[in-house]
DNA sequence: AATCTCCGACTACAGATGTAGTCGATTCGA
DNA sequence: TCGAATCGACTACATCTGTAGTCGGAGATT
């Protein structure tokens, strides 16, 4: 909901919430992603911010604190998905797709389990 | 190309070019949407910082520059998109078509507009 | 009790971004 | 020809972002 745009440093750290949580700043640290090295203070400094951005809640236990996140990953993933749509397709979901379709190479097996799934939507 | 990130200030500017091409600064700034009211420098500031990201190159005409863009639309379309599949879908297709039919934000006709697509695909 | 360790809070700092101002040079209009 | 308008170059500056360091205090260890 909060309209803070969360980037693309905070979103790592709101994956492994998402995931798993509540987590310690530790325990986030210790489930980061290979190819994003940080070190503990780094892991804090995004916590705190996602703090103020409302995006995470911290509950102490203890002297630590156990985070959770504040908003529905669901909720973040149709957000930016409007806002890539609006910035580049007038606001229209379908030539998104229909791009993406365009673009991508997919295999009959990947197209007839589309199908499928769409089969299933259109109830 | 360019793998430098072009920022929404930016991709204004790039809109505007897209749309017709070469301009000079002042008829970008003439060109600017409503919602983006922004002093003849702002506009200069951004073309030179596209320029060095080699998003648009410049041609003298007289004393004045004449502004092309150097990346195609399509192109840079096709990067934010599969950016986007990439950070939120794991980059693959098919989640962000449940999403967005989970989402209703695809009609039953959009739906059906798909399949034909992928119909077309399966060649 | 003295020390060590770990925690959160605060500070740091370079680069990107949004937004604009100044200024020396040029050209155009009178 | 002389001032006015205009241009590009350069400078400015607050905020956001990526990445990390320091420090005082609370708990744990001996």
């Amino acid at each position: 909901m909060s309209s803070e745009r969360i980037s693309d440093a905070e979103l790592t750290i709101m994956e492994i919430l998402w995931e798993r949580a509540p987590l310690t700043a530790t325990d986030v640290a210790a489930r980061l992603p290979d190819d994003r090295d940080w070190s503990l203070p780094t892991v804090k400094t995004l916590l705190s911010r996602l703090l103020t951005k409302a995006a995470v809640e911290h509950r102490a236990d203890g002297r630590r604190f156990l985070y959770s996140p504040l908003i529905d990953r669901e909720d973040y993933v149709s957000h930016e998905s409007k806002r890539l749509v609006d910035r580049l397709f007038g606001g229209r979901f379908m030539p998104l797709v229909a791009h993406l379709a365009e673009q991508e190479k997919l295999s009959d097996a990947d197209i007839s389990e589309i199908e499928r799934l769409l089969r299933e939507m259109k109830s």
